[in-house]
DNA sequence: GCTGACGTACTCGGATAACGTTTGTCCGAGTCCGATAGG
DNA sequence: CCTATCGGACTCGGACAAACGTTATCCGAGTACGTCAGC
């Protein structure tokens, strides 16, 4: 039970963008700003734009920009992209298996274990749902005024 | 994001447990009755037996006997003593680094990013919390009456 | 002075190796049951 | 016939390799900007 590292860069990447100005912001500048691996967020970075999130600008002055508003993405949206979509459990059947072995006709609706797991998966999923990046870049504003202006302006300038 | 595969199996052992009358019943046995690999299942049994879920029994005719009553054992307690009760995020404080990192002391409380995260890992745990392997043995055996007699049966009999 | 084409430099994107964790396996220490010999 | 002792076999427990997934990296394809020559 552990979530892929990026899964961090990627929403720090995502606040970053949405206080930025509309200027596409390359990969390059997020990794510095972070202190990360250029490379391997780039492909975090390429994971969310493969699911829609943010789109690519290609070019000279190329870079990512949020593909849609910032309340209109939310923190599972960026776990689904980079970590995967798939359920944590997977269920194997295994009553299925063994010198008592249940019948396929028997086991039409998931079995206790697996709806036990479903349901808390659910429940993740759901709490995820409910913030989103404005939520978080409102967050960061509140607590420490200036940072989203601070990181705007160091984009800007170099 | 990905849940060790042992912990479906340690689930369905502490059913059988529960269903099963009170004589110890060995790993070996529960391998076979599951058609899994023995000595992968006995290394879950004994982190269930370290976490005090089920208790072991030496000797000729000892096993696992499940250490509390079935109510009072919840599919929590067994996901986080086969996949370990460390949160599935991490927080590497991403903030604290780079060319504009925020001083330790603007830190004091977590990041909106962190709080979210774990918000979700608790309502993913409570969810767990409220199903006791109890109730999985009773729904077992309200859609497939006999199942669990059966089973005691069969451990009975070889 | 304006327009068009060209070269360059910068961007993303996918294919490719190294590390770590999980999965799977083995053998040794400890313990209880049954048989056996003695009283 | 009862009891104490011994032997054996079965149990769990921790230490030891192999495989998969994640982490990290590289180089190639594509595109927009800036420059320069021509009109």
């Amino acid at each position: 039970m552990k979530l892929s590292g990026g899964v961090e860069w990627a929403l720090h990447c995502c606040v970053v963008l949405a206080g930025a100005t509309m200027e596409p912001v390359p990969a390059a500048k997020l990794a510095v700003l972070h202190d990360v691996s250029p490379t391997y967020l780039a492909k975090q970075l390429q994971a969310l734009s493969r699911a829609g999130l943010i789109r690519s600008v290609q070019g000279h002055a190329g870079g990512y920009v949020l593909a849609r508003a910032a309340e209109k993405v939310s923190v599972l949206d960026v776990v689904s992209a980079v970590d995967g979509a798939t359920p944590a459990f997977t269920c194997t059947e295994v009553r299925q298996r063994g010198p008592l072995a249940a019948r396929p006709e028997d086991c039409l609706e998931k079995c206790g274990i697996h709806a036990a797991m479903d349901a808390a998966d659910t429940a993740w999923r759901r709490s995820l749902q409910q913030v989103t990046i404005a939520d978080l870049a409102g967050q960061l504003d509140e607590r420490n005024p200036g940072t989203l202006a601070k990181v705007g302006d160091w984009l800007a300038e170099t």
